[in-house]
DNA sequence: TGACTATATGAGCAGTTGTTCATATACTCC
DNA sequence: GGAGTATATGAACAACTGCTCATATAGTCA
């Protein structure tokens, strides 16, 4: 049994189209990263933690119910995701949000999200 | 060593402040799982092929670079995630986004990642 | 009906994730 | 300097991911 289409095509015109709406490599990898940082339960509600304002690792370990060490592994993928920046004061790090539009886009995630929580309780 | 912050709140107001802001656990769990299912390219790939219009799997997986197999078992997970709905014509399925305003979440997320690409290309 | 096509699914496997524990680093205060 | 605190990091391990291969299901057409 062929496990591939014999008709690799079967609607060229939609494929094309689709191929064209695509972002570049980089750009696609940079988006797949960031969402994987926002998949996971604990840092999603960091970063939601985040964006009522700047907070230590010591405030998001108690946010979030975890370590200090699981938190700060956590904040070390996010730093790398570039979703939040680190500041020193002393003997304390406090983290923030790195970019105003992830803001927006949690926002917007919680509406996608809560649309359909309640399409699907109303019953399909 | 204590793996504990010894004062456990080193901030309280704005650990309550963050804490009021966290959505429900359902609705954490499910905006977790969606973020998931965006945290793959090949999936990604999909669901942006799709913002451009309905596509049956062969269609996909020539887009995504997939085998048949390979595209329904991530077609599986955008079922179960509720990204996607399927519509079946004879032999064919045609998929679709399950929600239009996942189209703007996608659009926000690309201006978001083209945004911080940009910044880290000009040095910063 | 039977041959064929498109799609779906289960098992299995290598690679990755999230946690804990132990330890390292960076800073403060004495 | 040395003790103490906040944060970071590496190793190790169980759980999970995404792929392939084999097989099952659902439809078409003769």
């Amino acid at each position: 049994m062929e496990d591939r289409c014999t008709i690799t095509h079967q609607h060229p015109e939609a494929v094309e189209r689709a191929r064209r709406s695509l972002p570049g490599e980089l750009e696609l990898l940079e988006l797949a990263d960031r969402f994987q940082a926002l998949s996971d339960p604990s840092r999603l509600r960091m970063l939601m933690a985040l964006t009522t304002g700047e907070l230590c690792v010591c405030d998001l370990a108690s946010v979030a119910g975890l370590s200090p060490s699981a938190t700060s592994h956590h904040l070390r993928y996010l730093r790398k995701a570039r979703l939040v920046r680190a500041r020193r004061h002393g003997n304390v790090v406090y983290y923030r949000l790195a970019c105003p539009i992830l803001r927006g886009l949690l926002e917007k995630a919680r509406e996608c999200a809560q649309n359909e929580l309640e399409v699907t309780r109303v019953g399909k």
